[in-house]
RNA sequence: GGUCCAGUAGCUCAGGGGAUAGAGCAUCUGCCUUCUAAGCAGACGGUCCUAGGUUCGAUUCCUAGCUGGAUCACCA
């Protein structure tokens, strides 16, 4: 009967068992007008006893009685009928349930030992997360990271969550951008090397991109008090525009029409375009010299691809999905050649797929990218990781591909998240307060150290072991810091906070599971079977279970909405109450043997979904810290 | 100007048609001879941007406004 009811339980969700019984009550006193109603159940709050409370409020018309009476009515029903329910008390029409101790009992029982726990099984279904995507001419900062660190916890919860995933990236190696640093390199650089310089190989690519900056700044300051330059501004400068105003908005046009520099730049573009070897030879460096920086930022960070594309291969795509496009009608042609899509109708406006020179733009490419994914890997989800700058750019993208009835088209999203900005406002290149991603790991990192060192609880490990714990702490410091945060929201980043080790944090979460881990050391090899014989539970183990109970839902809930928070948001929760737990119970030197025994299956059960779920978020967890 | 997003404690953020709106940081106060004090407990701190509307009930949903941000290239 007891294994029945047991197999009968964890299989249901407790949830839905309670609104079906609740439902039954409403039935049985109150008729089908009262059971129709919908039932809002929720979860007690944490000054009442009990563990789900109905709200009463609704039924009073139909009952034609009081919330109180209704409550107390339920409650007496639902505590005779269900066996699910062990006691009710009733608050102001509210009546608050508490489930049998025999549910969570065993259902802790039935869990402990899975280290498995809360994954999904395989659904089947394929997806594609793409994030990172960095332009090649300078290091990985603090958006990245942000992006990064999304990208990567997404990608691990929809694995979770029992989708097939592949991580992929758009590295954008091509463009003006590198030839502003190759240009600056080739003029500038003297010949110098990451290793002739002793420099990170992506920052010193970074170095002739600012470099190249500075020059073209010079050459424009000279230009604007020369005569060309003031004749420029007489004629072009709008009623009462101030040099440096109209300066500003005209750099563009500059770069573009009079620059030296700017000539150069683009000459080595359409050098590179045209495949002129010394050019390609270059460009084949410096990138590989990014490339070996941001493979060691990528691995420091603890972030990894299954594919990489490179736009030098991808950014002529996109012409056959145009044709196919055409020849359907979804793309017209201008009367000077360029092609267009209307999607006024989606109240997106006219978009140009291609210049009146037939060449691609941004857009074309991104669509033939997207086919190019689907033939790689069939996905039928496509998840994009990129900044919600670009919203109007994908609602686009993603209207298009919907309207040439391509198969993946209704499984884009894009994930965008809100930018990152400092206590100071928005990071910004020219006044030098971007945050760089390396700089930033070696802070926390050094922050963990520092909290680390007159710490007895490591003094007797190896210090290799102990460099590789700090590592855990610091970057645990950091992930957990940006990862809370809602994705859709714009963040403030304070560096002095991002290094706390206190109160909600990665540290304080990880500090939880080590406690997990001292406590286990402790006990050894132990045969926890009497465990089965604590069947008395105290509130503060039934509120650690009730949130292990909640575990896959939580996973679930996060793959849907693409929010890695939620999950951080619920390993700090259980942390906190674990703590709390640790605090008023002894473990080991508990009252009987059965309750030693349960209480080491709880901190096992708390263990393993706390490495689980910091886990999926890309966070490691030590033995020890 | 059009479209979209956000506004909750001094700060950073949760929450969400329901009970007295929650955490952390900061400030102040207690708790380590007992399983790791990177911990626990307490105090202080609120016009949930404003005004209407829907509802038994709105901080939550709707409308309008205010404030801040993003975006509206034959750029990427």
């Amino acid at each position: 009967m007891i294994l029945f009811y047991f197999c009968a339980m964890t299989v249901t969700d407790l949830k839905t068992t309670l609104e079906s019984g609740v439902k039954d009550a409403l039935m049985a006193l109150y008729g089908p007008d009262a059971a129709a109603l919908p039932v809002s159940l929720q979860t007690t709050r944490k000054e009442f006893a009990g563990n789900y409370t109905v709200v009463t409020f609704p039924y009073t018309r139909v009952a034609k009685q009081k919330p109180d009476e209704i409550a107390e009515k339920l409650g007496a029903y639902l505590k005779e009928n269900l066996e699910l329910v062990s006691d009710y008390n009733v608050i102001k029409g509210f009546c608050n349930l508490s489930v049998a101790d025999s549910f969570w009992q065993e259902f802790l029982l039935s869990i402990y030992e899975n280290t498995d726990y809360g994954r999904q099984p395989d659904n089947g279904e394929k997806v594609m997360v793409e994030y990172s995507s960095p332009n090649t001419n300078k290091p990985l900062h603090l958006g990245h990271i942000r992006n990064n660190l999304l990208g990567y916890a997404t990608a691990r919860i929809l694995d979770a969550a029992g989708y097939e995933v592949y991580k992929v990236q758009v590295i954008n190696d091509r463009g003006i951008a590198i030839c502003k640093s190759m240009l600056a390199w080739k003029k500038f650089g003297e010949g110098a090397t990451p290793a002739s310089t002793g420099t990170k190989p992506d920052h010193f690519v970074g170095k002739y991109y600012v470099l190249f900056e500075q020059k073209f700044k010079a050459e424009y300051l000279d230009w604007q008090s020369s005569s060309v330059g003031e004749a420029v501004y007489a004629e072009k400068a709008k009623e009462g525009q101030s040099p440096e105003a109209f300066f500003k908005a005209y750099k563009n046009t500059y770069f573009n029409e009079y620059s030296q520099l700017g000539q150069e730049a683009k000459q080595m573009l359409q050098n590179w375009e045209a495949g002129d070897e010394a050019t390609v030879e270059l460009w084949k460096t410096m990138n590989g010299w990014v490339y070996a920086g941001f493979g060691e930022t990528y691995d420091r960070l603890g972030v990894d691809f299954d594919k990489l594309y490179y736009e030098s291969n991808t950014y002529l795509l996109g012409k056959d999905i145009i044709e196919k496009g055409m020849a359907s009608g979804t793309f017209f042609t201008k009367e000077d050649g360029s092609t267009w899509v209307d999607l006024t109708d989606a109240k997106l406006d006219e978009k140009a797929v291609l210049r009146s020179d037939g060449t691609s733009l941004y857009i074309t490419q991104d669509l033939g990218t997207a086919q190019l994914r689907y033939q790689d890997f069939g996905v039928n989800k496509m998840v994009y990781v990129v900044a919600d700058e670009q919203n109007y750019h994908f609602q686009v993208l993603f209207e298009i591909l919907k309207r040439l009835g391509e198969p993946y088209a209704e499984g884009l999203h894009h994930l965008n998240y809100g930018m990152v900005d400092l206590p100071t406002g928005r990071m910004k290149s020219r006044e030098g307060t971007v945050v760089d991603a390396d700089d930033l790991m070696d802070e926390v990192i050094g922050e963990a150290r520092a909290a680390s060192a007159d710490r007895e609880t490591t003094s007797d490990l190896s210090a290799e072991e102990k460099e590789r714990i700090i590592d855990q702490i610091g970057l645990a410091a950091l992930k957990f810091f940006i990862l809370k945060v809602n994705p859709k929201k714009r963040m403030v980043f304070d560096p002095k906070e991002s290094v706390d080790m206190q109160g909600q944090t990665g540290p304080y979460v990880q500090n939880a599971y080590v406690r997990t881990q001292a406590v286990a050391r402790k006990a050894g090899e132990r045969d926890l079977s009497l465990a089965s014989q604590h069947t008395s539970l105290e509130s503060g183990e039934v509120d650690l279970i009730n949130q292990l109970y909640t575990f896959p839902s939580i996973i679930e809930e996060a793959a849907e909405n693409y929010d890695p928070s939620v999950v951080a948001t619920y390993c700090y929760e259980l942390a906190k109450a674990f703590h709390k737990f640790w605090h008023d119970y002894s473990i080991l030197s508990a009252e009987s043997e059965a309750t030693i025994s349960f209480r080491l299956a709880l901190c096992k059960a708390v263990g393993n979904v706390l490495r689980t779920g910091m886990n999926l978020i890309g966070i490691d967890m030590p033995d020890r810290m």
